[in-house]
DNA sequence: CGGAATCTTGAGGCCCGTCAATAACGGTGG
DNA sequence: CCACCGTTATTGACGGGCCTCAAGATTCCG
């Protein structure tokens, strides 16, 4: 069979992703025996709030966007999935539903586990429980953080941290945005014209340049870090 | 000697937590050795921003707030401890910081256990393991759910959910605050001079009955659940 | 190349934060 | 029990950050 870029294994998933690191072989055979796999086209919906929860999602590659939709319509965007992030505390309890939404961004392979072979593989291999409870206390650092950031500092603030964060982890001056301005928006908690406004306001200051209408330079990274 | 309103001994601890429910009373029995205990008077601090954070804190009674601090002084209420609930993500990864703080708002008595010694422990109790991975998947859940509650519904929105929920968790019609405005207001990521104007806001629309300045009787369940 | 989606820019307004002064509360000690 | 003082809450005036609405420019992709 040729190889394509598609053309992932059981066995991929479970190598790739952080959560299964440091078990053993046997244990890894064991878990890419229960593994399902599916894919999904940029636009395409992973699953949907009111889905009932019965499985935990990992991401094999590509990326995915989770987000939540408020009563009057607004969406948050809780984080983005990368090749590696798993999502579904909602599959860990019996009979719930998820209360977010999740959208691939581009081409994106999952590896699904049932709930309850799940539970059955945490009961077995404490080696993977203590890596789950590791990688949830990360998520709630995380977390913790964003609530904070999006509370108590400003725009033009949160917008100079997220093109530092993006850059860096991207590791070049020059970097292009991932996400569309309105995908920026909902992560951030504003709106496409505030972030428009904002990297204008930023790029006049000296602080950045503006390559193209989602290309950057990080020009001082130091006062985009001391933004109020 | 007498049976005092602090006297709590390691099993209490234990007894009283979700996490170490349904775990075999051997097993009950090994963690009681290792927890030991601490009382903390209103005001004080169980634990602050930078301290090292080596062990596992439980709230075996009474009432503490955690809350971050942003770079600008403001501060952010993440939740409140109740009894049985705990804290220390942090403490899970080896040489890592406190990124926020605990402040008692009553007397609180609490049990840690240290780090290695709970990791051994989930290595050996999957059982805990597992209850550990279903309590830190419900508050990703609770955190997902104040990042877009803050990000998208306005300030009178948030506190009449806020009402909502105290009372419901209170259980009776006239119900008395538990915290602070101030308190209030920084959970809600607000301010208090917000917080009091909203409330007689409330009053006015005919949806709440203010009895004393921090007692209050829900009228309109319904319409308090609308508000945009 | 053409249409749709995305982005930019402007004008206007509102929510809410800030500052400040007064009032109410709560605990303490005489 | 009351006077006292620090903390907390209330209310007003004001301003600013950001959202909304709308129109035009640009980009993307088939």
């Amino acid at each position: 069979m040729a190889k394509l870029a598609h053309d992932h294994t059981a066995e991929d998933c479970v190598e790739l992703v952080p959560i299964f690191e440091n078990l053993s072989k046997t244990d890894k055979e064991t878990i890419a025996t229960l593994v399902t796999h599916h894919h999904y086209k940029s636009g395409e919906y992973l699953f949907s709030a009111g889905d009932g929860a019965d499985s935990l999602i990992i991401v094999a590659h590509g990326q995915s966007k989770v987000f939540q939709m408020a009563a009057n319509g607004k969406e948050q965007m809780l984080r983005i999935l990368q090749t590696g992030d798993f999502d579904g505390e909602a599959a860990l309890f019996s009979n719930s539903d998820h209360n977010s939404y999740a959208e691939a961004l581009m081409d994106t392979a999952v590896c699904q586990i049932n709930r309850q072979d799940f539970q059955k593989l945490m009961q077995q291999t404490p080696e993977l429980a203590v890596n789950m409870v590791n990688a949830l206390g990360r998520r709630v650092g995380q977390l913790e953080q964003q609530t904070t950031e999006v509370t108590t500092a400003s725009v033009e603030s949160r917008l100079a941290n997220y093109l530092l964060e993006t850059s860096a982890g991207l590791d070049q001056a020059v970097f292009t945005l991932p996400l569309k301005k309105k995908d920026i928006a909902t992560y951030l908690g504003t709106t496409p014209e505030t972030i428009s406004r904002k990297l204008t306001a930023l790029a006049k200051k000296g602080m950045i340049e503006k390559i193209s209408n989602n290309k950057f330079k990080i020009l001082d990274a130091d006062r985009l870090m001391m933004i109020d």
